[in-house]
Formats: structure tokens, sequence, C-alpha cells
RNA sequence: GCCGUUGUAGUGUAGGGGUCAACAUGGGAGGUUGUCGAUCUCCCGCCCCGGGUUCAAAUCCCGGCAACGGCGCCA
């Protein structure tokens, strides 16, 4: 495991997960560790400190003549979540009591100390309890969320969503995708620009990029077969809801001679990698949530690795379905949350939604003259892929026919002129191609049981709050 | 932005026109202990802001601010 390859640093020999995954070895030895101060018990003549580091946990055994009098003091007098550095030698740590007919646990390591120093004191009382039971509530620890990373199951959150990103990026260079970066300052105010936030580019009045969409897009028009980027996207839109943020991280491909179909194999093998990934290596992080959840009273999560293919359901047959069960709606209606709490009543996990009303999509999504609904309605190639109620992606194959791209821009009303940087792009020789954009938070999300983005998202920024 | 709800120790809650505002967690001091959700003793800490009604407001009313839930908006 990652923890063997651990380097030695300037403060420490050793991590804490080391000295629980090679105590045996390290029986007697000696060793210099670093981590916070979890617990501290004892006030006499001995004293148990648990010490955590980002690796694991590991108590630490201190002893009237083992340590000078007023180191062990020092020691007691600590706070909470101060940092501290000892050294020692591993010991096998004794077992704890256990009731009657308990299972008795496995062997554990501890350092006994015979050094100390208090690398920071922690200042008290701590703004939110790192270990406590007692609930905090989101708004108190976004404010502090540098202690509420401590706690254990918001750092397993954070550790499964770089592993979604490892996973997920990992099964794309397999399947011979490219990462690239495109601009996140942009001048032109693409698709109108009423969601941008605007920005002073020097002189001149810039935008950030609220997609990577049409820049991806040039990327496979010159050329680079398949792309992707993780990268950040702003939207100025004054929502407030479980689910949107105003900044997030886009999980976007781009892929060359594909229609839609292709690219939701793309993501459905996507994310059926990153599933049975965390369901084969990662149940340490899953364990860490559940522990938590149990203490709040919530059923446990489980890693459900998705069948593929995932379920279709077009989107006429979603406002079929949803018409099915009392809804006033009809074909061209959007599918709102409500609706989509009856497609999640029959399809709970994940679900594509293909094939659109063109007239619901943006100009750059491709469409077939022929493909009508039954109402005779233009559809598109467009996607949506929903987990439960909740919308992860929206993708679609793209028009790559520059005077098709001219009128569809006409058609809603928007200055073809003003897309001549990305319409130039087709001029010269197009590959049809398809793409898609998965929202990263709601991804981690849908995998550990989170009720709001916020919670996946190490510093979000929402319509109120723009710090820490 | 709309509708609804809520603002009480550091944190999370209970209560509620008139004693000393409660519980859990926490913080401080000390004792005991190979402890481990340590434990025991003692101590500490709170009614969002402004205005109004009232003999009396943390409690009722109005306004503000903030948060929460839902919705809308949304490539």
């Amino acid at each position: 495991m990652a923890d063997s390859t651990l380097y030695p640093t300037a403060y420490r020999t050793h991590s804490l997960g080391q000295i629980q995954t090679q105590g045996a070895d390290l029986l007697d030895k000696e060793v210099t560790i670093c981590g916070y101060a979890q617990a501290i018990r004892g006030k006499g003549k001995i004293c148990f400190l648990d010490l955590r580091d980002g690796t694991g946990l590991c108590q630490v055994f201190l002893k009237q003549g083992l340590v000078d009098d007023d180191v062990l003091s020092s020691v007691q007098n600590t706070s909470r979540e101060s940092t501290i550095q000892f050294t020692g030698t591993v010991a096998q740590k004794r077992a704890p009591k256990v009731a009657e007919g308990e299972p008795i646990p496995p062997t554990e390591y501890e350092v006994v100390a015979n050094g100390v120093n208090i690398l920071s004191q922690a200042a008290t009382p701590l703004p939110l309890g790192v270990t406590d039971t007692v609930h905090v509530e989101l708004d108190t620890r976004l404010d502090n969320r540098f202690l509420d990373l401590r706690r254990t199951h918001v750092n397993a959150i954070f550790n499964l969503r770089a592993k979604i990103l490892q996973y997920g990026r990992e099964h794309l260079i397999s399947e011979g995708f490219k990462e690239i970066n495109s601009p996140k300052i942009i001048a032109a105010a693409a698709e109108g620009g009423t969601n941008l936030f605007p920005m002073k580019y020097f002189e001149r009045d810039a935008y950030l990029s609220q997609s990577p969409q049409l820049y991806k897009q040039l990327a496979i028009l010159g050329g680079l077969e398949r792309v992707f980027e993780i990268g950040p996207a702003f939207r100025a839109e004054n929502h407030d809801t479980y689910r949107h943020l105003n900044e997030f991280v886009s999980f976007d491909i781009e892929m060359a001679w594909a229609n839609d179909e292709d690219v939701m194999a793309v993501q459905e093998r996507m994310i059926h990698h990153i599933w049975s990934s965390v369901a084969a290596n990662d149940g340490k992080e899953i364990e860490a949530i559940n522990v938590y959840r149990r203490t709040q009273e919530m059923e446990d999560i489980v890693v459900e690795v998705p069948s593929i293919p995932f379920p279709r359901v077009e989107y006429s047959d979603a406002i079929e379905m949803i018409a099915a069960a009392g809804q006033d709606i009809t074909w061209g209606d959007d599918i709102e949350a409500h609706h989509a709490d009856i497609i999640a009543e029959h399809h709970s996990g994940f679900h594509f939604i293909p094939r659109w009303p063109m007239a619901m999509k943006p100009f750059y999504i491709y469409h077939e003259k022929d493909e009508t609904s039954s109402s005779g309605g233009q559809l598109s190639r467009g996607f949506d892929l929903n987990y439960g109620r909740d919308e992860m992606t929206s993708g679609g194959q793209r028009e790559h026919r520059a005077d098709v791209l001219t009128q569809n821009l006409i058609d809603v009303d928007l200055d073809p002129a003003d897309f001549d940087f990305y319409i130039d792009g087709f001029r010269f020789g197009a590959p049809p191609h398809a793409g898609w954009g998965l929202g990263v938070a709601r991804l981690t999300m849908a995998l550990t049981g989170s009720r709001n983005v916020r919670e996946t998202v190490l510093f979000p920024r929402d319509r109120k709050r723009c710090t820490p």
C-alpha cells in the first residue's frame, strides 16, 4: 500500500499508518512521529494520547519515569488538535477490555514516548469538535472548513473525490484520451452571456468561462482525436439549491468520429470503472463515512457497482412516463425536479435520457432532419445522465456542419458573427464528434451519499459564500 | 428571487411574559487509572441586531440581518 512507500521527512521517520501496518517489524525500534493530538487521557502519572495524521491513528503512551516530569505535564496540558512530534519506541498496545462474548480486536501498536516537541498549540475551545459526536451545521462546518476536514468522514469524502478523479482519468487515458487545458478567461460572451461573471482583462472586458465546450471542440477540429479536461467552470446564476454552485469542477470529454451513443458508452464504462475500483480498493473510506452515519442514525451507504449498459429513457418516453403518473406535461416541456422524481422511481441509479427536443438544446448540438417525435417535433442528439433525480451530465453529438451551425444560431436569435472564432474552425473540414461534461461534485455526492454538493467541494462558492 | 421555518454557552439542541435559563458535547483546575467514546470532584460559558407593546420581553409584535428546507432559475 501507499503507506510503505512513504519516505521519511525532516519531521518524522514514519507515518502513523506505517506504525500500524508495519508495527510487527518496528517493535522496540525508535521512531519519530508527528500528528494532531486527537484525545488526551490521563492527568496523573501516566498519559495516553491519540495522535492522528493523514494516514491513520496511533496511541502514544507517556509514563512518569520514562519521560521528564515537565515533558509529561506539558503533554497533559496540551489542547486537542495541537500538533506534536514524539520520539519513542514502538510497542504492542495492550488489548482493551472487551465485554463477554465480544471478539478480541486485532493487535495494534503504540509508541512509548521518550521525547516530545509541541509543534503548534491549538487555541481553545475549538470552533467545532473534530471527534465529537454532536451534530455540526453545514454553515458552521464551512466557516471552519480547515477543522471540518480533519473529521474522519469528511476526510474520507475528499479521499473518495480524489479517487473518482484518479480512476476516471486512468480510464479515459486507457481509451486513448489526452488531457488538455482550455482558457478560463474568455473575451466573447458565448451564448448570450447572461450567466457569465464579468472581469477586467487589462483594459478590456472579459469573462470567466462557463464551460470548456467550444474549446474542447476546437481541439478536436485540430486533430487531437480524443481529449478530456478536468477544470473549473463559473456560472453567475442565482440558484440556491443543494446541487448548484457558482464555481464547480467539470469533467469534460470530446471525441472525434463519434456520435452521442459512442460517448454515452465511454461514460458508462468510465463510471463503471470508478465504482468498481472504489468497491475493490476503498472500502476503508466508505466505512469511515458509515461509522459517522451510524452516529447520526443514517443508513449505511453501499457502493453498488452499476451494470452496463445503463438504462436509456428517451426524452419522449420520459414525458410519457411522467404524464402516466398524472403530471400535466407535454412534449417540449422541460423535465423539472419533481418530474425527475417520477423517473427515479423507475430508475433509482444511473440512467441516460437521450434524444431531447432540438429546441431545448444549445445551438451546437447535432440533429438529423428525419429524427422527429411522433408529434413531429425535431429531435436532437443531446442527452443527460441522471443518478436518481439528479442530473450528472449533459452531452451530445456536436454539429460539425458550418452552415447548419450558422442556421442554428440564427434560430435561437444569436448573431453568427459573434461566433466567428468558433465557426471558423468548422469551415475547413470537421470530423463528426461528440462529448459530455460531468459534474465531479455531483458524482461524488452520488458515491458518498452526500445530500448537498457543498459537502463534496472543499471551499464551495455559492451566491452567498465567497469565503473562506 | 419566491414560499415556509428557525436564530438560546465554542458546538448541537430543549424550554419559554415574572425564581438562579436546561441537557449533551466542550473549556479550566485537581484526583485516580494501561486508558482507549477514559473516569471522578469542583468550576466556566448562551437567549442574533434594532425598535415597539408591557409594571415586567430571551419569550409577544414590527423591521433588519443570517441560516435551514423546498421551488424557481440553470449548457
